[in-house]
DNA sequence: GCCAACGTTGGC
DNA sequence: GCCAACGTTGGC
Protein backbone atom coordinates (compact mmCIF):
# COMPACT_ATOMS: atom_id res chain seq x y z
CA UNK A 1 0.00 0.00 0.00
CA UNK A 2 1.43 3.45 -1.11
CA UNK A 3 -0.03 6.22 1.00
CA UNK A 4 2.30 8.77 -0.63
CA UNK A 5 0.57 8.80 -3.70
CA UNK A 6 -1.47 11.66 -4.38
CA UNK A 7 -3.75 13.23 -7.49
CA UNK A 8 -1.61 15.49 -9.86
CA UNK A 9 1.87 15.34 -7.77
CA UNK A 10 4.83 16.51 -9.93
CA UNK A 11 8.15 15.56 -10.02
CA UNK A 12 10.90 18.04 -8.91
CA UNK A 13 11.42 20.29 -11.92
CA UNK A 14 7.94 20.42 -13.10
CA UNK A 15 9.39 21.46 -16.57
CA UNK A 16 7.34 18.71 -18.46
CA UNK A 17 6.55 19.89 -21.96
CA UNK A 18 2.84 20.55 -22.82
CA UNK A 19 2.57 17.43 -25.45
CA UNK A 20 3.54 14.84 -22.68
CA UNK A 21 0.71 12.91 -21.27
CA UNK A 22 -1.83 14.37 -18.65
CA UNK A 23 -3.82 11.91 -17.46
CA UNK A 24 -3.16 7.92 -17.05
CA UNK A 25 -6.04 5.24 -17.15
CA UNK A 26 -5.89 1.76 -17.32
CA UNK A 27 -9.28 -0.39 -17.61
CA UNK A 28 -10.13 -3.12 -15.59
CA UNK A 29 -9.90 -6.46 -17.07
CA UNK A 30 -13.30 -6.95 -15.34
CA UNK A 31 -15.97 -4.56 -16.11
CA UNK A 32 -13.89 -2.71 -18.60
CA UNK A 33 -14.72 0.91 -17.31
CA UNK A 34 -11.15 3.38 -17.65
CA UNK A 35 -9.67 4.20 -14.02
CA UNK A 36 -8.25 7.13 -13.47
CA UNK A 37 -4.19 6.33 -12.10
CA UNK A 38 -3.52 8.82 -9.52
CA UNK A 39 0.52 9.56 -11.02
CA UNK A 40 2.79 8.60 -13.94
CA UNK A 41 4.92 6.28 -11.09
CA UNK A 42 2.05 4.36 -10.15
CA UNK A 43 1.21 4.30 -14.19
CA UNK A 44 4.61 2.91 -14.98
CA UNK A 45 4.41 0.01 -12.42
CA UNK A 46 1.00 -1.12 -13.52
CA UNK A 47 1.99 -0.98 -16.85
CA UNK A 48 5.47 -3.20 -16.27
CA UNK A 49 3.29 -5.81 -14.81
CA UNK A 50 0.27 -5.54 -16.55
CA UNK A 51 0.29 -9.27 -18.07
CA UNK A 52 1.06 -11.01 -15.03
CA UNK A 53 -0.94 -8.56 -12.67
CA UNK A 54 -4.37 -7.73 -14.29
CA UNK A 55 -5.64 -4.39 -13.25
CA UNK A 56 -9.39 -4.55 -11.44
CA UNK A 57 -11.40 -1.77 -9.83
CA UNK A 58 -10.52 -3.15 -6.51
CA UNK A 59 -6.41 -1.87 -7.36
CA UNK A 60 -7.67 1.89 -6.85
CA UNK A 61 -7.54 0.82 -3.02
CA UNK A 62 -4.26 1.32 -2.88
CA UNK A 63 -4.42 5.05 -3.55
CA UNK A 64 -7.76 5.41 -1.27
CA UNK A 65 -10.16 5.57 -4.67
CA UNK A 66 -12.17 2.98 -3.85
CA UNK A 67 -13.90 2.14 -6.96
CA UNK A 68 -16.21 -1.01 -7.47
CA UNK A 69 -17.11 -2.57 -10.93
CA UNK A 70 -20.37 -1.55 -10.08
CA UNK A 71 -19.10 2.46 -10.02
CA UNK A 72 -19.67 4.65 -13.61
CA UNK A 73 -16.21 4.54 -15.24
CA UNK A 74 -13.65 7.10 -14.37
CA UNK A 75 -13.63 8.79 -18.15
CA UNK A 76 -14.91 7.19 -21.57
CA UNK A 77 -13.58 7.31 -24.88
CA UNK A 78 -15.95 9.64 -26.06
CA UNK A 79 -15.46 12.25 -23.53
CA UNK A 80 -14.34 15.78 -25.75
CA UNK A 81 -11.18 17.37 -25.11
CA UNK A 82 -9.05 14.56 -24.69
CA UNK A 83 -6.83 12.28 -27.10
CA UNK A 84 -5.79 8.39 -26.65
CA UNK A 85 -3.12 6.61 -26.78
CA UNK A 86 -2.77 3.17 -26.09
CA UNK A 87 0.34 2.33 -24.41
CA UNK A 88 2.39 -0.58 -25.08
CA UNK A 89 2.42 -3.24 -22.29
CA UNK A 90 5.34 -4.63 -19.92
CA UNK A 91 7.65 -1.76 -20.39
CA UNK A 92 10.14 -1.59 -17.37
CA UNK A 93 9.86 1.09 -15.14
CA UNK A 94 12.77 3.74 -15.83
CA UNK A 95 15.44 2.94 -13.26
CA UNK A 96 15.84 4.77 -10.14
CA UNK A 97 17.05 8.53 -11.21
CA UNK A 98 16.01 7.94 -14.85
CA UNK A 99 12.73 9.97 -16.09
CA UNK A 100 11.09 8.08 -19.42
CA UNK A 101 9.56 11.04 -21.35
CA UNK A 102 6.66 10.38 -23.83
CA UNK A 103 6.03 13.64 -26.21
CA UNK A 104 3.64 13.86 -28.59
CA UNK A 105 4.41 15.37 -31.33
CA UNK A 106 1.66 18.30 -33.07
CA UNK A 107 2.14 17.17 -36.51
CA UNK A 108 0.85 13.40 -37.07
CA UNK A 109 1.53 12.68 -40.08
CA UNK A 110 4.81 10.55 -39.53
CA UNK A 111 5.56 9.01 -36.10
CA UNK A 112 2.89 10.18 -33.30
CA UNK A 113 5.20 10.81 -30.49
CA UNK A 114 8.87 10.23 -29.29
CA UNK A 115 9.99 8.75 -26.21
CA UNK A 116 13.33 10.24 -24.39
CA UNK A 117 14.95 9.21 -21.09
CA UNK A 118 16.49 11.85 -19.23
CA UNK A 119 19.49 10.45 -17.20
CA UNK A 120 20.48 10.73 -13.46
CA UNK A 121 23.37 13.63 -15.08
CA UNK A 122 20.36 15.41 -16.62
CA UNK A 123 21.28 14.43 -20.29
CA UNK A 124 18.03 13.61 -22.76
CA UNK A 125 18.88 10.24 -24.77
CA UNK A 126 17.15 8.96 -27.79
CA UNK A 127 17.77 5.90 -28.74
CA UNK A 128 19.44 2.72 -27.04
CA UNK A 129 22.37 3.65 -28.81
CA UNK A 130 22.89 6.45 -27.01
CA UNK A 131 21.42 4.83 -23.50
CA UNK A 132 24.46 2.03 -24.45
CA UNK A 133 27.29 4.80 -24.87
CA UNK A 134 26.13 7.12 -21.72
CA UNK A 135 26.07 3.67 -19.52
CA UNK A 136 29.80 3.49 -20.63
CA UNK A 137 31.13 6.71 -19.81
CA UNK A 138 28.85 6.96 -16.36
CA UNK A 139 30.06 3.29 -14.82
CA UNK A 140 28.63 4.75 -11.59
CA UNK A 141 24.99 5.27 -12.95
CA UNK A 142 24.92 1.49 -14.59
CA UNK A 143 23.47 0.31 -11.68
CA UNK A 144 22.39 -3.44 -11.41
CA UNK A 145 18.09 -1.72 -12.71
CA UNK A 146 20.20 0.81 -14.96
CA UNK A 147 20.46 -1.96 -17.94
CA UNK A 148 19.79 -1.60 -21.00
CA UNK A 149 17.03 -4.02 -21.32
CA UNK A 150 15.25 -1.82 -18.76
CA UNK A 151 15.18 0.76 -21.56
CA UNK A 152 12.64 0.70 -23.85
CA UNK A 153 11.82 3.60 -26.89
CA UNK A 154 8.54 2.34 -27.68
CA UNK A 155 5.67 4.82 -28.36
CA UNK A 156 2.22 4.08 -27.91
CA UNK A 157 -0.25 3.96 -30.56
CA UNK A 158 -3.48 6.34 -31.09
CA UNK A 159 -6.76 5.17 -30.31
CA UNK A 160 -8.46 2.98 -32.93
CA UNK A 161 -10.86 5.98 -33.62
CA UNK A 162 -8.56 8.44 -34.91
CA UNK A 163 -7.34 8.80 -38.30
CA UNK A 164 -4.76 11.46 -39.96
CA UNK A 165 -5.58 13.88 -42.39
CA UNK A 166 -3.13 16.22 -44.03
CA UNK A 167 -1.18 15.69 -40.71
CA UNK A 168 -4.11 16.38 -38.25
CA UNK A 169 -5.52 13.93 -36.15
CA UNK A 170 -9.33 13.94 -37.21
CA UNK A 171 -12.13 11.76 -35.28
CA UNK A 172 -14.32 9.52 -37.62
CA UNK A 173 -17.26 11.69 -38.50
CA UNK A 174 -15.15 14.57 -39.65
CA UNK A 175 -14.14 12.43 -42.71
CA UNK A 176 -15.19 14.47 -45.71
CA UNK A 177 -13.54 11.73 -48.53
CA UNK A 178 -11.71 8.34 -47.83
CA UNK A 179 -9.26 9.52 -50.42
CA UNK A 180 -7.95 11.97 -47.77
CA UNK A 181 -6.95 9.46 -45.41
CA UNK A 182 -2.90 8.98 -44.70
CA UNK A 183 -3.00 7.25 -42.07
CA UNK A 184 -5.90 4.64 -41.02
CA UNK A 185 -6.47 2.36 -38.43
CA UNK A 186 -6.27 -1.19 -38.32
CA UNK A 187 -8.76 -2.47 -36.39
CA UNK A 188 -10.40 -4.39 -39.00
CA UNK A 189 -7.86 -6.25 -40.03
CA UNK A 190 -6.07 -6.75 -36.20
CA UNK A 191 -7.49 -6.03 -32.75
CA UNK A 192 -5.55 -3.71 -31.17
CA UNK A 193 -6.17 -5.00 -27.95
CA UNK A 194 -5.08 -8.10 -28.64
CA UNK A 195 -2.44 -7.57 -30.43
CA UNK A 196 -1.03 -5.36 -27.69
CA UNK A 197 -2.26 -7.98 -25.12
CA UNK A 198 -2.80 -5.51 -22.87
CA UNK A 199 -5.27 -2.95 -21.59
CA UNK A 200 -2.69 0.30 -20.31
CA UNK A 201 -3.11 3.44 -21.59
CA UNK A 202 -2.64 6.69 -21.26
CA UNK A 203 -4.39 9.81 -22.75
CA UNK A 204 -3.50 13.46 -23.41
CA UNK A 205 -5.42 16.83 -22.95
CA UNK A 206 -6.20 19.09 -25.87
CA UNK A 207 -5.57 22.94 -25.15
CA UNK A 208 -9.14 24.38 -24.80
CA UNK A 209 -7.35 27.06 -27.50
CA UNK A 210 -6.51 24.66 -29.84
CA UNK A 211 -7.98 25.39 -33.70
CA UNK A 212 -8.69 21.61 -33.80
CA UNK A 213 -10.18 20.73 -31.08
CA UNK A 214 -12.70 23.41 -31.59
CA UNK A 215 -13.16 21.68 -35.29
CA UNK A 216 -13.28 18.48 -33.96
CA UNK A 217 -15.64 19.22 -31.23
CA UNK A 218 -18.56 21.78 -33.57
CA UNK A 219 -19.38 18.70 -35.97
CA UNK A 220 -22.51 17.71 -34.70
C1' DG B 1 23.66 29.04 -31.85
C1' DC B 2 20.77 25.66 -29.69
C1' DC B 3 17.71 22.06 -29.44
C1' DA B 4 12.93 20.10 -29.53
C1' DA B 5 10.19 18.56 -32.98
C1' DC B 6 10.17 16.79 -37.35
C1' DG B 7 11.10 13.84 -41.62
C1' DT B 8 13.78 10.30 -43.67
C1' DT B 9 15.84 5.87 -44.36
C1' DG B 10 18.34 1.55 -43.76
C1' DG B 11 17.74 -2.72 -41.93
C1' DC B 12 14.85 -6.02 -40.68
C1' DG C 1 5.63 -2.51 -44.20
C1' DC C 2 7.45 -0.99 -40.06
C1' DC C 3 10.16 1.47 -36.97
C1' DA C 4 14.76 2.47 -34.52
C1' DA C 5 18.00 5.62 -35.30
C1' DC C 6 19.43 9.92 -36.32
C1' DG C 7 20.22 13.97 -39.45
C1' DT C 8 17.76 18.28 -40.25
C1' DT C 9 15.56 22.58 -39.31
C1' DG C 10 12.48 26.25 -37.68
C1' DG C 11 11.60 28.94 -33.84
C1' DC C 12 13.45 30.81 -30.11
Amino acid sequence: MDQNVSHGVEPVNSMKPPNSPREFAVECARCYKWRYIPSKEKYEEIREHILEWPFYCETTREWHSDKKCDDPPDVTEDESGLKWAIDAPSIPQPPPGWERLIKFRTKRNTRIADVYYNSPANQQLRSKIEIEKYLEQHPEDATQSAKLDQFSFQIPRPLEEDYVVNGEWYKDRDILSINELKWKRKRSKRKRRDEWGTIVLFLKEIQASNEQAVAMTSVS
